[in-house]
DNA sequence: AGTCTAAACGGACTGCAGTCCGGATGCATT
DNA sequence: AATGCATCCGGACTGCAGTCCGTTTAGACT
C-alpha cells in the first residue's frame, strides 16, 4: 500500500509551515497589542516584529505591507460581523422584512466604520482588495435590493448606497463639520427609502 | 505727512516674501513637469526641489507635505473647474434648469475625478481639507438640491451623492470591476433622478 | 546707503517602510 | 536516523518623507 502522499493541491494557495503559522499568530496578537496600547498611527513594523520575537523580513514576509497587517487585524472582527448578518438574530440576520434588514445593515456598517476607522484608513486598500470585506457589503446589499423588488442598475445603487459610508466620508462628517452620529444615520436612512421608493 | 507703513492686517494669511513667491512658482512648475514625465507616484520630493533649484526644507516649508504640494498642483485645474461652474456656459454653468445642470455637474466631477485619480489620491487629506475644494462640490449641489425642490436634509443628501464619484470608489468599479464610465455615468443618473423624484 | 529683524534658505539628520540574501529549519521521503 | 530541499528566518541595507538649526537675505525704516 502507498502511504498517503502530500500532493501539492491545484487551486489551493499553498500550504504553511508550522513555524510559519505560529509566527503569523504571534504577529497578529503583538500588533493588537500594540495597537490597543498606543494607537494605530504610532505602531511601527519594527516594534511588532520585536514585540512578537521574530526579525522584520518576517513581518513582510506574512503580510507584505503595513496595510496587510493592519488588513489581517481587521479581518478577524469582519469575519465575525459576516457571520451575525449571515446567520445572526435579526433585524440585521435572516428573518426580518428586507427593508428592515437592510437599515439595520447600513447602521451597522456605519458604527463599525467609525469605531475602526483609524485601522480602516491604516489598511487602505489591503482591505478593499481583499474580496472577502468589500465585496461582501456589495453583494448582501445586492441581495437585499433584489427583495426589495429594486429594478435598474442594482450593481451600482448598492455601490452608491454604501458609498456613504465608506471612512473618508465619515470622517469629513463627523469630525470636520460636527454632524452627530444619530444625524448620518437618519440621512443614510432617508437615502435608502428614495432610492427603494422609485422602484 | 507720514509715510505709508505696511501694518500687518488682521486676519489676513500673512504676507509672502518675493523670494517666497518665486520658490513658489519654481517648485509647482518642476512638480508639474515631473508628474507629466514620470507619473506621480515616482515623483520624490527631493526631485522636486533639485528641478526647481531650491534645497529640500523649501519645499516642505511652503507646502507641508508631499500631499500638501499634490494639492496645490490639483488646485490650478480645479479653480478652472470652479470658475467654469459658476460663470461658464450651460448646463454646467447657469441657464440650464436645475437637474441638467446637476447631471452635467456630476457627470463633469465624475471625468475629473478619473481624469486626476493618481493626483487625487497622492493629495490625499490635503485636497479635502483644503476648505476651497471639497466645500465647493457639497454647496453647489446643496444649491442644486434646493433649486429642485428637494426637502430633507440637503447636507446629508448632497453628501450622499456626491460619495460614489470619489476617486476609491470609481476606482474599485472602473478598474477591477470592470465598469464602462458611461454606465457608471448612467447609473449616478438614475441615483440622482430617484433621490430627486423622492422629493 | 546702512541697519536691523523677521522670514526664508539649504542640506545634513532622523525614523520608518520595504528589500535582500546568506544561513537555519521544518518536513517529506528513504 | 539520515538526507535533501523548499521554505522560512533575521537583520543589515536602501530610499523616501519629514525635521532641525545655523546661515543668508529681503525689504522696512532711518
Amino acid at each position: 500500500m502507498s502511504e498517503r502522499l502530500n500532493l501539492p493541491i491545484v487551486g489551493e494557495p499553498a500550504p504553511e509551515r508550522a513555524d510559519a503559522a505560529r509566527n503569523r499568530e504571534a504577529l497578529l496578537e503583538a500588533a493588537a497589542k500594540l495597537v490597543d496600547h498606543c494607537g494605530v498611527d504610532s505602531v511601527t513594523m519594527d516594534a511588532v516584529a520585536h514585540t512578537a520575537g521574530v526579525g522584520k523580513g518576517t513581518v513582510f514576509r506574512r503580510f507584505g505591507s503595513r496595510e496587510g497587517l493592519m488588513g489581517a487585524l481587521l479581518n478577524r472582527s469582519e469575519t465575525e460581523w459576516q457571520a451575525s448578518v449571515i446567520s445572526g438574530p435579526p433585524p440585521l440576520g435572516p428573518g426580518a422584512p428586507p427593508m428592515e434588514r437592510l437599515l439595520a445593515f447600513g447602521r451597522s456598517r456605519l458604527e463599525i466604520n467609525v469605531r475602526h476607522a483609524d485601522l480602516l484608513s491604516a489598511a487602505g486598500h489591503a482591505f478593499r482588495r481583499s474580496y472577502a470585506a468589500y465585496s461582501f457589503a456589495a453583494t448582501h446589499t445586492r441581495y437585499l435590493l433584489g427583495e426589495l423588488h429594486v429594478t435598474g442598475d442594482i450593481a451600482l445603487l448598492a455601490t452608491a448606497l454604501m458609498a456613504p459610508l465608506e471612512v473618508p466620508i465619515l470622517r469629513q462628517q463627523i469630525e470636520i463639520e460636527g454632524m452627530g452620529i444619530a444625524r448620518v444615520a437618519a440621512g443614510w436612512e432617508d437615502l435608502v427609502r428614495r432610492v427603494v421608493a422609485a422602484g
